[in-house]
DNA sequence: ACTATTTATCGTAATATTGCAATATAACAA
DNA sequence: TTGTTATATTGCAATATTACGATAAATAGT
């Protein structure tokens, strides 16, 4: 069906899936790796740097501003996106949790 | 068109790409965090455990399994998971080295 | 061999994602 | 106002994902 079943699980779980979704394609995290790279926040630039259309690029910014990992800031006919860092900052910190747990974990038992 | 265009990005970008998907949705990370949680591995108990019917837990164990993140070994007429704390301890340094680029990066531009 | 139990696979329906052409919108410049 | 540039939105085609019923395959017990 395409559709997940979301009800079935905790918001932690809900969660940490759609943070992954956001990186669950190299365009979004090309992007993002763009975005810590460049002093000045990159706008159209990805465009260029990044092979894919205009129309894909504003997608993919556009779901991760949804999320919030990322801010646009409109300055003139260009806008200027850079990471949320405040933001970004929660995200990692709910991914080390998840993939932490191992640490706690018995050996491998088969 | 449903397709990434993973030949525009680095293998490292699609390497986080691909283990982000392992986690894009909520019944594999309940999947994960039972294997994790339990002492001896659950096999099919993650059915009863999580409410979705048995095809569709067995579609996602492989595709952990095909990740790696997961092993599965046949004990009768059932089959034990658990982590494959290995191959769980490289994906995390490669999603951390990701996510912890924001150390290096100057203050929100926007 | 027959039966029960457990897991995997197949087939299919519903929905989601990706990508882009075409077009709309917004801001500036002359 | 008109033209230019930059980004967003719309619409659509191709593919991927999710879910599950039906069924197959494998193993154990009788």
């Amino acid at each position: 069906m395409g559709l997940a079943k979301t009800e079935l699980f905790t918001t932690q779980q809900n969660t940490i899936a759609t943070f992954a979704k956001a990186f669950a394609h190299p365009a979004r995290i090309a992007i993002l790796e763009q975005l810590f790279k460049t002093e000045g926040c990159v706008c159209g630039d990805l465009v260029t740097e990044i092979g894919l259309a205009q129309p894909t690029i504003s997608q993919h910014l556009k779901e991760l501003k949804n999320l919030g990992l990322i801010k646009g800031n409109v300055e003139g006919t260009s806008v200027c996106y850079c990471i949320d860092t405040d933001n970004w900052q929660q995200m990692k910190q709910e991914m080390e949790v998840f993939m932490n747990q191992d640490t706690a974990a018995p050996e491998d038992c088969c």
